[in-house]
DNA sequence: CTCGGATCTGACGCTGCGTCAGATACTGTG
DNA sequence: CACAGTATCTGACGCAGCGTCAGATCCGAG
């Protein structure tokens, strides 16, 4: 896509002007790892990239506008999941199927931690902008959780009870937040294998309705 | 119990100026409801209390602090919750104290929302303080929680793969996110009561292994 | 009424934001 | 290679809000 990208005045920025954009948005994701949202400031951006403050508010119209298009590349990474999510998931078996997508959403929330930790916290903090960033990088995955749920009531596994939509988005709501405090899960004695595999379970439990062996771990 | 409260200082404080700090902890309260925390500033504070600046700083180290406080009177709320999830959980028919549950819990979201939101988003952000403020109102329900799984894998209901603790806390994770984005869901034209009855689904499910019926809604 | 501690406050210095008018770098043209 | 024109960058500034401190005010005890 031709996807032209834009000064903060309007106009299409050239060669040079993509680099120091580029520079500056590397020094924000720097810094976000290193102290976090908190202690983020236009000024020491600026300085890391080499660039005087104000060339920054040439490229964002403030730090959000930074942050924002830092959450937008990681959806790049999200879109592969979506294949861990093809159905059918039928057999006791594909719950094979469903410790893969744990593991690959797990391997992809530490890529983007620093990223995803703030985009949730904007969006919950109510910003509209990370709202819909987040709404549209979940959507896919949301749609295919759904579409299971859906086949799994159709097949008569699981409970009609279940609003797909809302099933779909409480699963979502479970990985997302316990990746965002797994070190908290964690020192509470909880490995990160069990804690996968604790996913897994009710993930494929609630999705498809199939039992899981309860004997056997 | 006499917890004294403190000025910054260290100091004991007496009648008048407790009346002060609470007329402080009010108005932060009331515009944290209003505006949000983005735009919650000491100043306003203090304007709407009556004060000066610098007297909110003798009771509060900073505007987290004050927050903090406010989502510790918020615990009191919690703490009786904790007698829906009483076991045993152990026929089809408990499914009913699950629901009360997920609806007592509504209620206590809706009413502290303001206060919970920016709890778990500081929690988020990495703040000790708030880290361990909410592992510690979190933590007499998610004990119960996990005990509803241990018992159920004794009655080898429950999936062994599951660790009882991160179990529970998945359940917690579910319900708490959902609730902070009650509105998203909300707008895709999920009704609350479907999404209670969802929520209450998945809670029963997972925590008992009790198979709700897949056909009747 | 007077004293001493408790409580409150005005005024200040500082940090970081976001804006401008103008300086500097680059490109194509003759 | 000089020059015009555009793209890009910057120093300097005004402003908002924080947190501190020295001193003012309040209030009960004697």
């Amino acid at each position: 896509m031709a996807d032209e990208l834009l000064a903060t005045d309007g106009r299409v920025i050239g060669e040079r002007a993509i680099a120091t954009r580029q520079r500056l948005l590397d020094a924000t994701l720097d810094l976000l790892r290193r102290d976090g949202v908190l202690d983020l400031k236009v000024v020491d951006i600026s300085r890391d990239a080499g660039a005087a403050p104000a060339t920054f508010y040439q490229y964002f119209s403030d730090l959000d506008a930074a942050i924002l298009a830092l959450s937008e590349t990681a959806l790049d990474d999200e879109v592969p999941l979506v294949e861990f999510l093809q159905p059918p998931w039928s057999s006791a078996a594909d719950i094979e199927r469903a410790r893969a997508f744990v593991q690959a959403y797990s391997e992809y929330w530490s890529d983007h931690y620093a990223v995803l930790i703030v985009r949730n916290l904007k969006a919950d903090g109510g910003d509209v902008d990370f709202r819909s960033a987040r709404s549209r990088a979940n959507l896919l995955l949301l749609r295919r959780m759904a579409a299971m749920v859906t086949a799994g009531q159709e097949a008569e596994r699981v409970p009609a009870s279940l609003d797909p939509f809302a099933a779909a988005a409480a699963m979502m709501a479970m990985l997302d937040r316990l990746f965002t405090y797994q070190t908290e899960v964690r020192r509470r004695g909880t490995s990160k294998s069990a804690q996968h595999e604790t996913l897994t379970t009710i993930l494929f439990q609630t999705l498809t309705g199939i039992p899981t062996s309860s004997t056997s771990s």
